[in-house]
DNA sequence: ATCCTCCCCTAC
DNA sequence: TAAGGTAGGGGAGGAT
């Protein structure tokens, strides 16, 4: 990594405060006043989440991050997002009154990033079962019939979604490097979200624009992408609140590139913000050809050509394939799909488990059996706090957790769901472990989780309560330690058929 | 064999 | 200051 110190020190940095003026003020200001003065860029210091998921601090500290780093460590380094599903009715605002004091525990939620991910992600799914509720077998036939006829598959992604809404009314923003981030001053450790393509290339830190989140505008902008995707193709599998996979083999006898291109041209025209698409013969190469063919582009990748494009791929690249993985098979000398091809399936699965090893067989090939699946069972529901949590005493974290179950229980209600395993999980700082350096962060720690079944699926209130608090006994942590904590119900039953089946009984 | 629990890993 | 959430998949190892 290039330390990027010597070479940003001094040039200017313009302020979020200066896109935020400007929107106030209905155009664009001049940047001067808001430049920040010379040192700025000291404050890149540390300021993304490690790239390894594990301990992101106390690792060795980087003064300053590199392009390459803010290319690989935003959320969309890789361009990608999701959707989620509670308060799907309308008696949610019944409940929104003692949904209040839960919101106090997940207050900061409202501003996280990867909380929003989430919960579209469910809220996106649920739209979508919504909208075709009358093909309720859309799942059926699929990969029995794949055969028959060859499947072809278009992923769809936003470029940089976090960015490109934000500025989506700023055209001269457009060709400037942009990034999301919560802090106005980036001296602290503010992480950045992520970075528009400018960015990423730009071989400097200098005249980074640094914008605010702009959740609202996120709902909206998915919102007009999916009603447009699903003009095109009602075979639909949401991925995230920019990222959709459609099932285009039985939508149309046109050429997919040129449904590829209307879609995409449609979408830049109605949310002044650009997706790119890949097109292939399967899910895997469709998601492939999209990251290639970023920003703003498409690619179709014909059987013929999968060799090619897989020989020298990364296998990072690959879904599946990440940090812990990528070290193993980097460890085997093994960096690209065409590397991996030379391994056999039996030593895979030898490796690396019988289902990872078959995955690891089958991608590098380009071998992906998946079908698009427009529905999906949701098999738990939870919610977890890993920033900002800091006990007194017992009392504090008392109110904390009930304040969790609340959510949880609010959260099952509005998937009308209901569980029967209670998983708590407790982040408790690393023996020996300092005050993170990231702001509130929860630094290093030990994670230990432990479930609970019990016979008759529940969302109640006072269950997780007693459940939870009885788990978080057994563990014997003194919560002066504790740093995260999270709770899960799975074991899903559907609530409404719960309450019938105890009308009957009655 | 199959299921379950407690992880870890991954994606978005 | 900063907002490190949510959910699914699978492996290891033990219980049945
Ligand atoms: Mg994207
Ligand atoms: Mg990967």
């Amino acid at each position: 990594m290039k330390n990027l110190r010597a070479f940003s020190r001094g040039l200017p940095v313009v302020r979020p405060a200066w896109l935020v003026d400007s929107i106030a003020a209905n155009k664009l200001l001049s940047w001067f006043p808001y430049q920040l003065s010379d040192g700025v860029n000291e404050r890149y210091q540390q300021g993304t989440v490690g790239l390894e998921g594990s301990s992101s601090n106390d690792e060795v500290p980087k003064n300053i991050i590199s392009y390459a780093q803010l290319q690989a460590s935003t959320d969309e380094g890789q361009d990608s997002e999701e959707f989620g599903c509670y308060e799907s009715e309308i008696d949610f605002d019944a409940k929104s009154v003692e949904a209040n004091d839960a919101v106090y525990a997940i207050s900061c939620s409202v501003n996280s990033r990867l909380h929003f991910i989430g919960i579209w992600r469910n809220r996106y799914r649920q739209h979508f079962s919504d909208f075709l509720c009358g093909a309720k077998s859309s799942n059926a036939n699929i990969d029995s019939l794949s055969d028959r006829k060859k499947t072809i598959i278009v992923h769809i992604d936003m470029d940089c979604f976090f960015v490109s809404v934000v500025i989506r009314n700023f055209p001269d923003l457009f060709n400037k490097p942009v990034a999301v981030s919560h802090s106005d001053s980036l001296n602290g450790t503010a992480e950045i979200s992520s970075a528009n393509y400018p960015a990423r290339d730009y071989g400097l830190l200098s005249h980074l624009v640094i914008v605010p989140y702009n959740f609202e505008a996120y709902e909206e902008v998915a919102d007009q992408f999916y009603s447009i995707l699903h003009k095109y193709c009602n075979k639909v599998q949401a991925i995230s609140c920019d990222e959709a996979f459609l099932d285009m083999t039985e939508c149309s006898r046109d050429d997919p590139r040129k449904l590829a291109l209307m879609i995409r041209e449609e979408i830049s025209k109605k949310t002044r913000c650009t997706a790119s698409a890949g097109i292939a013969d399967n899910m895997l190469l469709a998601r492939l050809a999209t990251r290639s063919a970023k920003p703003n582009g498409q690619c179709f990748i014909p059987s013929e050509k999968v060799q090619d494009f897989l020989n020298d791929l990364p296998v990072k690249a690959l879904p599946g394939i990440g940090h812990s993985l990528d070290e193993k098979l980097k460890s085997r000398q093994i960096q690209s799909c065409g590397q991996l091809q030379n391994i056999s399936k039996e030593e895979l699965q030898n490796e690396f488990g019988k289902m990872t090893g078959d995955m690891l067989w089958s991608y590098c090939r380009g071998i992906d059996n998946r079908a698009v699946k427009t529905v999906q069972e949701t098999k738990s529901v939870g919610a977890e706090v890993n920033w900002g949590v800091r006990f007194n005493d017992n009392t504090d974290f008392e109110n904390f957790l009930v304040n969790l179950c609340k959510e949880v229980s609010l959260r099952l209600q509005g998937c009308r769901v209901q569980g029967r395993t209670v998983t708590l999980k407790v982040k408790k700082r690393r023996k020996g472990a300092e005050e993170p350096a990231k702001f509130l962060g929860c630094g290093d720690c030990e994670t230990m989780s432990r479930s609970m079944t019990i016979p008759v699926a529940t969302d109640d209130l006072i269950s997780l309560r007693r459940i939870s608090k009885q788990i978080f006994v057994s563990f014997h942590i003194d919560v002066k330690e504790v740093r995260g904590v999270g709770l899960k119900l799975s074991r899903l039953e559907s609530a409404d058929l719960h309450r019938k089946v105890a009308l009957i009984n009655n």
